[in-house]
DNA sequence: CACGAGAATGGCAGCGCTGCCAAACGAAAA
DNA sequence: TTTTCGTTTGGCAGCGCTGCCATTCTCGTG
């Protein structure tokens, strides 16, 4: 059709705008108005920019637009892990509503390290975001400054126990742990221990034990036995931690875990050992996965919307209304562990 | 210290490398070239242009670094999903190596649609990205085109079944169903079921069953029952699955599950109605999830090396040698379910 | 048939940075 | 002291696109 003295399609340097506009006959502004479907042009030119954008095979250069124009369509998204599913789901319902208005998300793993993140959000933050999303309140000094003097929506996620930037999303791990604990004690269990991986790093369920702990406490009650595995949670973790716990204190007739990968590790513990569930030893965990829900014994555990943390932390990014805090709470599974 | 005529931090614009420069007393090319450790710089220099630069909250640009130099370090990651812990295991491994190398991934998630697929790599491509890396083989025409006219570093993950376009990391998920079929076979089983999930966009799981059923077939066995969830695979789909598999076929002797998601479910329904296993009937999966491999009885599967994937496969994506197809393999892990 | 309002269009100056090149600077060699 | 050569440095032209503004084109109106 159109016989430009084009060298073939892909040959030579990227096709750009302007390579755009001559082939269809018209100014790069024209060109570009209709590539974006904004202003006005007539039907007429509207065909020839799209024809010749599509048979030069054009591919627009967003790097070029997000700096003529100072604004991205960019939004990082800062999360401590991608082995924990937890995570992923955030990102899941993030990335839906992100992509549904337009924008894409970038994501930076932070292995729980509070240095990590700061390096992350640094260079996170100088692709000139339209926002950020993180997980977590506790930010270094540093990465809070690089926030706030961001100017763009920063949403923190997951948790609401402490001071916010702009937006938080989320719900009290501190009011999970004394939920966890009411429920157990009103189970009738008295002596309670504790399974748990790393808290040094993983702070909102360092927030839920204290409280477990300090509602135990408010009870007349105390954890009569803890074990900390040193590293992150695995359903590996969970099984040898309550095998070892179980062996320092046979006298336990239930255990919160830190999570339901905890958990279940401790349920499968239990099954392999011929330990009867709830009868001999109650089990008790925190997010409420797919799996605890499937479980022979659905698991008694504290349902997180993650999911929706996930999908209202962007929408309100992507809007312009104030700063807020939204705790979407979560919802206590009596299962059959306890 | 310097007592320049700022309006304070964060006042006014944003700052750039030109206001730094300025503060330094340097041009802006020696600031540029300090604040990228590029080219040489007196010592001098150096700690003015830095001490400027922090001092004033200096955040580079890299939209307008990347216009600039026209190379951009985004590479983008393109997966089907991230409910199945399958792929942000590979995105962890693929973003191990992407950081380490100064890159940047930006995900993608095709809800396994060909369609989405498409629109979501030429949405990528419009960064610019330095490399892509892509979940399997299959894409549409238009992806295919796409992606080899954009002259940048291609991979494709997790199949070998079939042709690249630039690098291939994976396995071959032929040879994985062939494998499990003489598993079964060889372990005496000749009642064989399958329990999968929608099969139409999963595609590597329509290769290894339809080469399970046809190393089945060598041997002169069949599926003589197969029982297809019409959804995302999942625990609960797997247990649902084999309940009304066993309804139909109660002389099943093992069963293949399209992955170890549905396998834990089958698992799980087996413990909850006292179905003996192996004896009564064996199962196996395929991907060897932490699930599987810490079950009371460890599920027998094939173990992907899907972290290894994602690392490779980022490693050739950030070089520059020449297109390869590299066969990572996997193993079959001989649990205690057949 | 002329006139004005609005639609349609093109030109061009940046966005903030990097890459290239020439200029300035030193220090060593002659 | 002068010449030479490597080190530092600054100037400036873009990268490809968008936003602004001036211009041209179209009609409906008087």
């Amino acid at each position: 059709m159109q016989s430009q003295a084009e060298d073939g399609p892909q040959a030579g340097a990227m096709i750009t705008l302007t390579d755009v506009a001559r082939a269809a006959g018209v100014g790069e502004s024209t060109a570009s108005r209709v590539l974006r479907g904004h202003g006005s042009f007539s039907t007429k030119t509207r065909e020839s920019v799209l024809t010749a954008a599509r048979s030069l095979g054009y591919v627009p250069n967003r790097i070029a637009g997000t700096l003529a124009s100072m604004g991205s369509k960019l939004v990082g998204v800062v999360i401590p892990s991608l082995s924990n599913i937890v995570f992923p789901d955030v990102l899941r319902g993030a990335n839906t509503v992100l992509v549904g208005a337009g924008f894409q998300p970038v994501v930076a793993v932070t292995d729980y390290d509070p240095e990590r993140e700061e390096s992350v959000i640094e260079s996170l933050l100088s692709w000139r975001p339209a926002g950020m999303m993180v997980a977590g309140l506790e930010h270094t000094e540093r990465t809070g400054a690089m926030l706030r003097n961001a100017r763009i929506r920063v949403a923190e996620l997951l948790d609401t126990d402490g001071e916010g930037i702009d937006i938080v999303v989320g719900f009290s791990n501190r009011k999970a742990g004394r939920v966890s604990a009411r429920h157990l004690i009103s189970r009738g269990y008295r002596c309670i221990g504790y399974v748990g991986h790393d808290l040094s790093l993983d702070l909102r369920a360092a927030k839920r034990f204290a409280a477990f702990r300090a509602a135990l406490g408010e009870a007349g009650l105390s954890v009569i036995g803890e074990e900390i595995i040193p590293a992150a949670s695995s359903i590996e973790a969970g099984r040898d931690g309550l095998a070892r716990l179980l062996e320092r204190c046979p006298d336990l007739d239930a255990v919160y875990f830190s999570n339901d990968d905890m958990a279940i590790g401790g349920y499968f513990h239990c099954l392999a050992h011929g330990i009867t569930i709830p009868d001999r030893l109650a089990i008790f965990g925190y997010n409420g996965l797919d799996v605890a829900r499937s479980a022979p014994q659905p698991l008694s555990t504290i349902l997180t919307p993650r999911v929706t943390v996930g999908e209202i932390g962007a929408r309100l990014v992507c809007s312009d209304g104030p700063s807020a805090v939204v705790d979407i709470g979560f919802e206590l599974i009596e299962g059959a562990t306890t």
